[in-house]
DNA sequence: CTAGGGTTAG
């Protein structure tokens, strides 16, 4: 009892007031262990027990059943239980007949049998009551199982525990506890297995009080070796996310099952320790225990948020070595791993190879897809990837399974991914029709679709039309406003937030801070910068820094960005870096960039746009010592030079553009833009001198950007095949070049339209000569 | 007769 941490040695458990009330003197407590030793004990000399675990293992599918259809046999023996000879007909005849019934879902079936039960006159069998009462429970009855339970001759703690049991199963929790209490008041003592259903009705509660004191009671009386407890444990402190407390409940269990193991691996998963999931993994393999296909479904689980191919792979031939290699969903989740690691081909051949798929598979495929478009090397096979996703879609549809609501949310990501706003109104459409927009995490799925589709007003109709709002709706809507450069507006939506008492997280911060340095609101950045610390203790990450740089930048404040740096004992990163470079380019400040750009030199680069900064940096200031400096670096760091595409979508046809090239699918493309160019200068366009690559001469040079980026030839093509109040709408692979920037304001005054460019940094919606990103400061 | 673990999503 010593070696206990204080919060759990029972002479410092504080006992419920409510629980008092209820146990004078003591809580029927002290004989827990005893009892449910007997009660063990007695079970095992019961036949029927052996079906149990038959049993427990199945009813988990009762709800794909057709109700009220009973097999031929069960009509039978429901039938002959009504003649005259039911004599002969024991009680426990009853049991099967029971199961087959509660396995196939029929309430009548279950009533029928009851009234042979109440005629053959074994009413007064406790046992068999007790498993009516379980049986009604799990038919979604819980009417007729309290029933039974009330007339039951009498209450053991078994009885009580079927009718707590029942009501978790029925999303009741809160029931479950009421009973407990009532169960307590009765004077009945608990088993572990009552301690295991209760301490899962707090786990859906999450009433971490009563659990502590349940844990109380557990460790006074040395129960917590128990796994039926110890499983119980196990998982309400993984869903309370303290994966210490998990971990230790699972160690204190005398005999670990694959359940334990199953538990406690799953929780190492859910609290973000994927690594300490897998060593628990090869632990369990270790001592000798088998996993089951649960455990398998689990680990793989890891392996994928770890992009863990090589470990993957090794369960996989473990699963193929164990005889599950058919079984669906652990194929689902291999494929989903293979997937997400990037081998395409291994997933479709699984696909192809699946004698049945479910809709999982399908979700599974499409979401595959979709996350590839992130981790695309490039941007080209990034767009196929997301056209692969809704071709998977379409197949899918033909196949003849609906949609739910996972293919919902991944299909508008693919969406927002591809800018792809026609479709994604497509798919708004549907899941009005079937509903499952009340979904919330579909509801803000949509909201991000319209918000990266460049649709800010549609954005935030679908955030007002949504019922309930969960942390991640809101931090949506407020980084929504403020990428649209809304300020205000991301800040109201942000007080809303706090009135109706939603607790704000880091990303939030970056969604409010970014708001106040577009609209230069200094003062205001601080006070939220100081509330985030101090009111809700969020330690500042490096991207609510780069917010506040990012606005000292856009003030033209750059000695306080540096000031702000030296004072908060920063070590800028990457980004950081070239926020600050850009801005002294751009007034001009070259000693500081310079300066700066020493500082960025001395981290190892990540990001290959970086370099090109640094290049056009050298360039314009003719540097060129330090020019074939910078490309030597990208060479031993074996970066790839990155070359510049764009591509619009008209009329759901792809046209794609590179830079430099004479491919504009049209004539008239380059004498547009020439026009547009000539027009653009009077209005304050300088075409800048940078460095360029041409890939086809396989050469690079310095020369103007005018006429050679993909972008400007993109909007060009546009504005030739769609007219009136169409937006212009274009996907590039890299971040946009200032010059460019400038350029699109211009056109977009000079054309009376909006054009909308999603870059690889964020999205700019060009309208009236102005631009929704407020003129960043991390331009190229 | 009573329990307990899992796939795909924002």
């Amino acid at each position: 009892m010593a070696s206990l941490p204080p919060l759990l040695a029972a002479n410092t458990v504080k006992l419920d007031p409510e629980f008092r009330k209820l146990s004078a003197p003591p809580l029927p407590f002290d004989k827990v262990s005893n009892f449910t030793f007997t009660q063990l004990q007695f079970h095992q000399n019961r036949t029927y027990i052996l079906y149990n675990s038959h049993f427990s293992g199945l009813q988990k599918n009762y709800s794909t059943k057709e109700p009220n259809s009973l097999s031929s046999e069960l009509k039978e023996a429901v039938s002959t239980a009504g003649q005259g000879n039911n004599r002969k007909l024991e009680s426990s005849n009853y049991f099967p007949i029971l199961q087959e019934c509660m396995l196939q879902n029929s309430v009548s079936g279950v009533e029928s049998i009851h009234s042979q039960i109440i005629k053959s006159g074994f009413v007064e069998d406790l046992f068999l009551m007790t498993f009516l009462v379980n049986v009604y429970a799990k038919c979604w009855d819980m009417g007729s199982a309290r029933k039974v339970f009330d007339n039951l001759p009498k209450r053991n703690a078994v009885a009580w525990t079927s009718l707590m049991s029942g009501y978790i199963y029925n999303s009741r929790p809160e029931l479950a506890i009421s009973i407990f209490k009532e169960m307590l008041e009765a004077g009945a003592y608990p088993t572990n297995y009552t301690l295991g259903v209760v301490l899962n009705a707090c786990t859906s509660l999450c009433d971490i009080n009563l659990a502590r004191q349940i844990h109380g009671y557990i460790v006074k009386y040395d129960l917590e070796h128990d796994s039926s407890i110890g499983n119980a444990l196990c998982s309400l402190y993984s869903n309370c996310r303290n994966l210490a407390m998990a971990i230790r409940a699972f160690e204190r269990i005398a005999e670990k099952d694959v359940i334990s193991w199953t538990a406690v691996v799953s929780a190492c998963g859910d609290n973000g320790n994927s690594a300490k999931g897998l060593d628990m993994f090869v632990k369990m393999l270790v001592v000798g225990a088998e996993p089951n296909e649960i455990t398998l479904t689990s680990v793989l689980s890891l392996c994928c948020t770890m992009q863990a191919l090589d470990a993957g792979s090794q369960v996989h031939s473990l699963i193929i070595k164990l005889g599950y290699g058919s079984d669906l969903r652990l194929t689902n989740s291999i494929m989903y791993l293979y997937l997400k690691s990037g081998c395409i081909a291994e997933a479709k051949k699984l696909f192809v190879g699946m004698s049945s798929v479910s809709l999982v598979t399908w979700n599974a495929m499409i979401a595959g897809y979709a996350e590839m478009i992130s981790l695309a090397e490039d941007a080209l096979s990034a767009y196929l990837c997301g056209i692969e996703a809704l071709q998977i879609f379409q197949q899918m549809n033909r196949s003849g399974l609906r949609p739910d609501l996972y293919t919902f949310s991944s299909l508008f990501s693919v969406c927002s991914s591809l800018v792809a706003l026609e479709q994604g109104e497509q798919v708004h459409a549907q899941t009005i029709k079937t509903g499952f927009l009340s979904d919330v995490i579909v509801a803000t799925a949509l909201v991000n679709m319209y918000n990266k589709c460049g649709s800010i007003n549609r954005a935030s109709k679908a955030f007002l039309e949504m019922s309930t709002r969960t942390l991640i709706s809101w931090t949506s809507m407020i980084t929504a406003f403020a990428q649209h450069g809304r300020s205000e507006q991301a800040l109201q939506v942000f007080e809303d937030m706090r009135r109706v008492g939603v607790k704000p997280n880091k990303i939030t911060f970056v969604g409010v801070l970014s708001a106040c340095s577009q609209a230069g609101m200094v003062d205001q950045a601080f006070a939220y910068y100081d509330m985030m610390k101090n009111e809700y203790r969020i330690s500042p990450v490096m991207d609510h820094y780069s917010c506040l740089i990012d606005m000292f930048v856009r003030l033209d404040r750059i000695d306080e960005a540096f000031d702000f740096i030296e004072k908060a004992n920063l070590a800028p990163n990457e980004f950081i870096w070239s926020i600050l470079i850009a801005g002294c380019r751009s007034q001009g400040k070259l000693e500081l960039a310079f300066h700066a750009a020493e500082q960025l030199l001395e981290l190892e680069l990540k990001d290959s746009e970086t370099y090109l900064l640094l290049l056009n940096m050298y360039v314009s200031a003719g540097r060129w010592k330090d020019v074939s400096r910078v490309r030597k670096m990208m060479r031993d760091a074996k970066v790839d030079r990155i070359v510049d595409w764009s591509w619009i979508t008209i009329r759901d046809k792809v046209y794609s553009f590179k830079f430099s090239s004479k491919r504009h699918h049209q004539d008239g493309v380059t004498e547009l833009l020439d026009d547009l160019i000539d027009r653009a200068k009077p209005l304050g366009y300088k075409a800048e001198v940078g460095l360029e690559i041409d890939d086809e001469l396989g050469k690079e040079e310095a020369t103007t950007s005018a006429a050679h980026h993909s972008e400007k030839m993109a909007v060009a093509f546009g504005l030739l095949n769609t007219s009136g109040e169409v937006q212009i709408r274009v996907t590039k692979n890299m971040g946009m070049c200032r010059d460019c920037h400038c350029f699109i304001k211009l056109v977009s005054l000079l054309t009376s339209r909006t054009i909308i460019i999603r870059d690889s940094k964020r999205l700019h919606k060009f309208h009236n000569g102005e631009c929704s990103c407020k003129d960043f400061g991390g331009l190229v």
